[in-house]
DNA sequence: TCATTAAAGTTAT
DNA sequence: ATAACTTTAATGA
């Protein structure tokens, strides 16, 4: 959790609800609000030249949505979706920056945080451009189960769909289908009733 | 080699 | 029931 939700509300957070695919946020909006997950899954999305979604990032449980353009004075270059009913903290932006002020150690955090964020789309960027799917696939299970405890083969059930995994990745479905077999068969991963063991 | 299209089966809501 | 996801196969860049 970035922040204890204790101080949020403290200093007046707003508790809202969503429901799966409700909108939290639009690319071209302007940030106003600092947001907190207390509940649920939230992804962060855009749509190339035709169509086709772009996942830029999963968020769940405890994790703060799109908090880098706050920092800036830009609006958001990407839509933010709720897939599961969320909970979730939202405060005003000057209020954040009040809180940030007042706790070094908030500071902090949101310093790890940003960084971490920065990892991943290093990471990512990297997998985009060239790169086979296997590849891709590969960087992408590595980066989530690097968050697990128990490391050992098969032990991590990939909490994505293909169809997420592909739009992360920036392949096609069936491209990500054919692959992740492909893996199986050479004991990269296992598959349980459609699951993917890593 | 991978994307795209289409068609059909499966799972979740 | 309907939508979302998974799978296979054919075709094209």
């Amino acid at each position: 959790m970035v922040i204890k939700e204790e101080i949020l509300q403290s200093v007046g957070a707003v508790t809202r609800r969503y429901r799966p695919s409700e909108i939290i946020f639009n690319e071209g909006d302007v940030p106003n609000y600092y947001y907190q997950i207390v509940i649920g899954d939230v992804k962060l999305n855009n749509y190339n030249d035709e169509g086709k979604e772009i996942i830029q990032t999963l968020l769940e449980d405890g994790q703060s949505i799109g908090e880098s353009l706050l920092f800036m004075d830009k609006p958001y270059p990407i839509n933010a979706i709720a897939l599961t009913n969320c909970t979730i903290l939202r405060l005003p932006k000057t209020v954040f920056f009040d809180l940030l002020k007042l706790y070094p150690e908030i500071c902090l955090d949101m310093n790890k945080l940003l960084s971490q964020r920065l990892y991943f789309k290093l990471i990512m960027a990297q997998n985009l451009s060239s790169q086979n799917p296997t590849a891709k696939l590969k960087v992408l299970m590595d980066y989530l189960k690097s968050f697990q405890k128990e490391q050992s083969p098969y032990s991590f059930r990939i909490p994505l769909t293909r169809q997420q995994m592909a739009s992360l990745t920036g392949l096609c479905v069936e491209t990500a289908i054919r692959t992740i077999k492909l893996m199986e068969r050479n004991k990269i991963v296992k598959i349980e009733n459609r699951k993917i063991l890593y």
